[in-house]
RNA sequence: GGGGGCGUAGCUCAACAGGUAGAGCAAGAGACUUUUAAUCUCUAGGUAGUGGGUUCGAGUCCCACCGCCCUCACCA
């Protein structure tokens, strides 16, 4: 029975307690696991009274010799017991019962989500998998610095508090500065900031940090996320394909222990390189036989109605919109595989430069998986009077009521007039990779504290 | 913002043509010197999310509000 064992000494919550008169059993847990605890009076003198006020989930320290119990399990038979910290309240734990096929049922916990958001500490005290998610995530960031430092990116800091947002269509918050009695507003994208560097000689940056929208919330959506961009002087969106592919399969890597392949809700993907690649028009030729650049807006209309597009709303669809509800209905939800769409069309690509080749596209890729966006990037426009001419535009827009175009950014322009060499930049959104790389339904399922409302 | 669903003890869940709430775990007291969903005895714990209404009577029906989830729209 293995009396001889070795002395260890442990630290972790009680998991489980099963006292037994002058005897009791129970389980300590920590970051690594849970080992058996065997408190008995006659060995513990004194400290044997301090088990009575023992509790669940008290953190406890125990010192004793390695044994076996007769069940087989190892187990510390404790010379002396310490409360390292008392807890008043016990946490929701499941009870774990193992099967005789060994396999392990739980009974109870919990099971509300919103008790699991607002008390994450306790969601992840209690859920070894949850805390294994936000692991994962960790490992995912640390990842992407080291292939990006590799590469000899240089990471930076650009500001959060902006007195001018732009980079994206979205509405900010707003806040104010008392010093300065202006108002300031939390960045939506690092765009602008990342490239005023790209025109200062830092020729590869990127910034992993929180960007703010102040729009909806869903499974996809919270207020405040965490976003990749990175930008690179003399390069363009062929190169940031060849990163976006490398870097996603690093991940991979990195998610699967050394595989190239996911199973994400029962489908494989793989991730093996080459990626496929798709024109944006040609996919949308293929599955609809329509050609977005050539067809009349009424075919492509009546391409849609006939696709199942709800007659009244189809008919009122035109331009921009209409391009991409042609690639939601028609390339979208085949690609299921990892796949770069490339070359989208100028209206829905209003940040891109025009596609060397052909004036009425742009150099712009996005990567999908399972008809999901995870990078989105192009050949960065860096002709200081194309720029001007899209702030004015959207200058025009706001005018007209569209609350998400983009202020007029004077200074970009004048770092721009200094001359931006060309560059590539991709933005990937980190939450929703961690979401396919852990296999999660949810934002809030990779984010700590996503956002809520208030209890009270 | 539209539609749908849910909200009963700290946690997981019940009940009942609408008749004034019950169990397991957790908690408190006690028994038990190899237990492991420990077991056994006992105790306490709920103004049923909030506020109205219908009714002799509402957790159960109706309305409003609050919160969460799903979905559509919007949004990258």
């Amino acid at each position: 029975m293995g009396e001889a064992g070795p002395v260890v000494r442990i630290a972790g919550r009680l998991e489980s307690w099963r006292p037994k008169g002058k005897v009791g059993f129970g389980h300590l847990e920590d970051a690594t696991g849970r080992i058996q605890i065997y408190l008995r009076a006659d060995q513990l003198g004194e400290a044997w009274n301090l088990v009575p006020l023992l509790d669940l989930d008290d953190h406890l320290g125990i010192t004793g010799r390695l044994m076996r119990t007769r069940a087989g399990e190892i187990t510390v038979r404790a010379t002396a017991v310490e409360l390292l910290a008392k807890s008043l309240r016990p946490l929701p734990r499941p009870k774990r019962e193992v099967l005789e096929d060994g396999t392990v049922r739980s009974h109870g916990g919990v099971a509300d989500p919103e008790f699991r958001t607002r008390q994450r500490y306790a969601d992840l005290a209690v859920h070894p998998e949850v805390r294994e998610v936000f692991r994962l995530r960790s490992r995912v960031v640390t990842r992407i610095r080291s292939f990006l430092d590799q590469r000899d990116f240089l990471e930076v800091e650009t500001p959060v508090l902006q007195t001018l947002y732009g980079g994206a269509a979205a509405r900010p918050f707003v806040t104010h500065h008392n010093a300065l009695d202006l108002p300031l507003y939390l960045r939506i994208a690092d765009e602008l900031y990342l490239k005023r560097l790209i025109v200062g000689g830092l020729e590869r940056v990127y910034e992993i940090g929180h960007d703010f929208r102040n729009e909806g919330m869903d499974r996809a959506h919270n207020p405040e996320f965490t976003m990749l961009e990175l930008y690179q002087a003399y390069a363009d969106y062929h190169d940031m394909m060849e990163l976006a592919e490398a870097l996603v399969a690093d991940l991979v890597r990195e998610a699967s222990a050394g595989g190239s392949r996911l199973t994400r809700g029962g489908v494989e993907l793989d991730f093996t390189r080459p990626f496929r690649r798709v024109r944006f028009v040609e996919g949308i030729r293929e599955g609809s036989g329509l050609d977005v650049l050539t067809a009349s807006e009424d075919d492509l209309r009546r391409r849609l109605r006939e696709a199942g597009a709800p007659p009244e709303e189809a008919s009122s669809w035109a331009g921009a919109k209409l391009l991409d509800e042609m690639f939601a209905a028609f390339l979208e939800p085949r690609l299921v595989q990892p796949t770069f769409v490339v070359d989208y069309p100028k209206p829905i690509s209003p940040l891109a430069k025009v596609h060397r080749d052909d004036p009425r596209l742009t150099e712009r890729f996005e990567l999908l998986v399972q008809g999901r966006e995870y990078a989105n990037a192009y050949s960065e426009l860096n002709d200081p009077d194309d720029q001007r001419a899209r702030f004015e535009d959207q200058l025009r827009q706001r005018a007209a009521g569209n609350e998400e175009a983009q202020p007029f950014d004077a200074d970009y322009i004048r770092a721009l007039e200094y001359g931006m060499p060309p560059t590539g930049g991709m933005g990937v959104g980190i939450d929703r990779l961690v979401m396919l790389l852990a296999d999660q339904p949810s934002i809030r399922d990779v984010i700590l504290f996503p956002s809520m409302r208030p209890e009270d």
